[in-house]
DNA sequence: TTTATATTTGAGAACGCTCTCAAATATAAA
DNA sequence: TTTATATTTGAGAGCGTTCTCAAATATAAA
């Protein structure tokens, strides 16, 4: 089947390409009677505008990156953020008719060269960044080439990028309160990895919490670990012997592990220790007992990102725009405030 | 900053474009002086081809779309297999030099239209589609339209088309012989959806190491779910009071829910009813117990997928070429087996 | 050397669109 | 009507590549 070209178009209608142009555009100024008239013989004829050619002519693909930079050894791509995130971004693409594309590595070389290659070659018009690390070389270099983008999941270092966050603080924060209301004394924290912003901020608002209560804190209480269950399993093997009577995981996956060592050790969620998370996954409700946790919303950061990438794209507006959304304390079994 | 083009590059080694496309290419008959002082220009400018331009005249745009066809009301990107997937497409496609696009949709009327639109506008080489049901309507349209494309996780009804997926006939049956040997007599089955061939092949597989063995099957003992967490714990409530001593869950998230069924109702696993899931995910290890299970290389079957359809394009075949990925019983200790 | 042949290079068309600018046509004001 | 103005259309350049074909140059054979 012979590719369909605007010009083939035009000449079906009986008009010039410019016309047909217009009318797939939805340019204004065009005879009603044309544009029925074309758009009838583009229904009739299923034509789509190459989009190559589309690009090239107007210097638009069209395609919004999403860019994952490596964190560590940790694939966290498999955590159910990620899926959430896409499903939230995607959604948000085709409601603005952008395409996404997904760049994942499995090292820093291979991350490096592919970067250069999308911003470089007109790949996309703008790029979403995930999962930074604070010292992420990617920020410096886009802003140089005058990339639009927008990174999820973090707060940047200075001020002078966008970005869309959860209030992993103010979560935090709420959590840590919320034992703390509840009457719990020792209170642990499994802090996610200090390397990455989530994790500084998630720390930040537990320890937010007891200052503004003017509570003291127990520092030996605080354990990091990297997101995943097992090492929510070795951090709570850890603070077993010092006898909490809580502990507020900054990760579900991490919540999820605690509560296994918890359980091992023969002692009872809530009774023995109390367990709060953040995320609210899908595993959260289903564990048992079920987690209470802090709730984000991750597939609204996604649209939010997009949306706020596409505006400074349409605008050409290379401003900085951050967004923080709201979390929420889902109230559960797992810390006792429920009896 | 201005764009560089082959033209810019041309003019800076002093060459043709025609050249220098050539280095970039890596084209034969240039002389070796020639190749280096141009490969010196473009390194040092860290120029990158335009890729709109080369799509255009190439008719060739180097991506590959993923589809997700939406499957009833489930919503399965959650799921950890499609993280999964998309792991090993992506890395694959890095490899070969192709960049990922991803198509997921919230509804039918969009799904068609963008479909449309992927395939007519020139905007991937090929499309890898996942997670189809017996009656999916893209692959005539596909074929037809002489757009390459490989199913990934299904074998397709006729043989005509392209696909990529696990053993799920030889696991579901290696998970029930497993069953049948160890010694219990009262079998269930927990089957996922039965639209879906994933569906059909697992409760097929379950159904053959009966007929193989000549053991007599319950058929009450056979409850349909939908993949997920809550539809096990459902499927195990109804199938309780059948006093079964093992179940088979055609996938991990009902093995799961399962268990927590089983469990809410005082009795033990594997002591009381035993249980084995199908897919090998992350929780599968962490449950308590740690679930027997069947494992499926998922990452393996995205760079499959990817090399079947990237070769499909080199050569321009549209010759159908299907690929089974063994599967592997992973024994834990929810079968009680392990004594 | 001279001629034949292989290798290396460049000129220029083509890919299918957008967009500017000017021409053609319709509409409003005089 | 006539003229001025607004709206609608088309011609054609340009986007940055690839690729064919022929010219230029190098190498081999006579």
């Amino acid at each position: 089947m012979k590719r369909l070209t605007l010009e083939k178009i035009a000449e079906l209608a009986g008009v010039s390409r410019a016309t047909v142009s217009r009318v797939v555009n939805g340019h204004p100024n065009i005879r009603t009677e044309v544009r029925e008239r074309v758009q009838k013989v583009i229904d009739e004829t299923g034509y789509e505008p190459n989009r190559a050619a589309r690009s090239l002519a107007s210097n638009r693909s069209n395609i919004i990156g999403v860019f994952k930079p490596l964190v560590g050894g940790t694939d966290l791509f498999i955590d159910p953020y990620y899926p959430k995130l896409i499903n939230g971004i995607s959604h948000e693409c085709n409601q603005l008719d952008y395409v996404l594309s997904l760049f994942i590595f499995r090292n820093r070389e291979e991350e490096r060269t592919k970067f250069n290659q999308i911003i470089n070659s007109g790949l996309v018009d703008g790029l979403i960044l995930t999962a930074s690390v604070a010292d992420d070389p990617y920020v410096p270099i886009l802003q140089k080439r005058g990339v639009p983008f927008v990174m999820v999941g973090r707060a940047p270092y200075d001020s002078s990028a966008s970005f869309i966050d959860a209030d992993n603080i103010g979560g935090a924060s709420t959590a840590a309160s919320h034992l703390i209301r509840t009457g719990y004394k020792r209170i642990a924290c499994i802090s996610p990895e200090s390397r990455t912003t989530v994790g500084q901020d998630r720390l930040g608002g537990f320890l937010k919490a007891f200052e503004d209560r003017q509570v003291p804190i127990n520092r030996e209480l605080i354990v990091e670990g990297d997101f995943t269950f097992a090492s929510g399993v070795s951090a709570m093997r850890q603070l077993l012997p010092l006898k909490p009577d809580a502990v507020f995981a900054g990760s579900d996956a991490m919540a999820l592990g605690a509560m296994q060592a918890i359980q091992e050790a023969g002692l009872k969620v809530p009774d023995d220790i109390a367990v709060v998370g953040f995320d609210d996954f899908p595993a959260a409700s289903n564990a048992v007992p079920p987690l209470t946790t802090i709730r984000q919303p991750v597939e609204e950061s996604g649209s939010m990102a997009v949306r706020t990438l596409v505006d400074m794209i349409d605008t050409e507006s290379r401003e900085a725009r951050g967004t923080i959304l709201p979390v929420e304390l889902i109230v559960r079994k797992s810390c006792g405030a429920l009896r």
